[in-house]
DNA sequence: AGCTACTCCTGGTAGC
DNA sequence: TGCTACCAGGAGTAGC
């Protein structure tokens, strides 16, 4: 689903649309995609207000509005499983499941499409506030070894759900965690205090190149749900060592791909280039 | 502190 | 053909 990599796509692809356009009218066909606010009011803070930056901050697209030259505020989206946007000339038919238009002085309007109804975009005066709980930018400067071997200690998590909670680091999904793991030959099921630090700088690595290359290929589409902007899959799916590879062969190994739930998410593995952590009893750590 | 279960949603698919 | 049942999952929340 939107990960990082699909994410910094949409917002490459719709930000020479956008900035520098004034919002001059909007619909609203499904009330929760605003996430709480009513319609009249939405209307009232977009309508007449300018692009001034489309930016992705871990899996959110952060439209920033103003008005006579001052901030007034921003469009915090998210895509969830299912949301897709794009900017098309005005007679363009989004279809049925669209969600938000955004008409624009181009000429041109902004879709929300969304087939599940899961993805929001939401206006608020302080966008900061609404994303201040996340972790750092797996791509930015902040993510560096130290902080990462640290904090990976400091904690006592099963590795993935760890490396999927958005508050210690932003931006990873189901699909990109179980890549890295593999190309990092972690198993999922690893408790995060029990990493070395050479294995917290291989896991950083590999988590850094699996998303640069997933950017550099516009992002995976595996089904009918991820498109970019223009319309066009992503190529990166075709890179996939494990994940939906559930009895294929491992294309390091041979060994068949094995499925597991880890946190109610579906988990792919390669038993042999990823053994699995001992087992032991909690009562036997001192 | 960290885990599971549940919620929100609907297209796709397996099984009959 | 058409029905039912179940699956996928990002994030928020409740409860243990």
């Amino acid at each position: 689903m939107p990960e990082l990599p699909e994410v910094e796509t949409v917002a490459r692809m719709i930000r020479p649309s956008l900035v520098g356009r004034t919002i001059t009218s909007c619909s609203v066909t499904w009330k929760r995609t605003l996430g709480g606010s009513e319609i009249a009011a939405f209307r009232r803070n977009v309508v007449g207000a300018r692009v001034v930056s489309v930016e992705r901050r871990a899996k959110y697209i952060v439209i920033a509005l103003e008005r006579a030259r001052a901030s007034c505020g921003a469009l915090v989206c998210h895509l969830r499983m299912t949301g897709r946007m794009h900017v098309e000339r005005a007679d363009w038919d989004p279809g049925k499941f669209a969600k938000v238009r955004l008409d624009l002085d181009s000429g041109r309007a902004f879709h929300f499409i969304d087939v599940r109804k899961f993805g929001r975009v939401e206006f608020t005066r302080e966008p900061h506030e609404l994303l201040a709980e996340l972790g750092p930018e797996p791509l930015g400067a902040d993510f560096t070894d130290e902080w990462f071997s640290t904090a990976l200690r400091a904690r006592r998590r099963v590795l993935k759900s760890l490396l999927l909670d958005q508050a210690f680091l932003a931006g990873l999904g189901n699909i990109y965690v179980d890549e890295s793991l593999h190309r990092a030959r972690l198993h999922p099921l690893q408790l995060s205090d029990r990493m070395t630090r050479e294995q917290a700088a291989v896991l950083r690595r590999e988590i850094r190149a699996v998303l640069s290359e997933a950017i550099a290929r516009e992002g995976s589409s595996f089904d009918a749900f991820y498109r970019t902007p223009e319309g066009n899959p992503g190529s990166f799916q075709d890179q996939f060592q494990v994940y939906g590879r559930t009895a294929e062969p491992c294309r390091s190994c041979a060994t068949p791909i094995r499925r597991l739930v880890v946190g109610q998410r579906g988990t792919h593995v390669c038993p042999q280039c990823q053994p699995a952590p001992r087992r032991r009893r909690s009562s036997a750590q001192g």
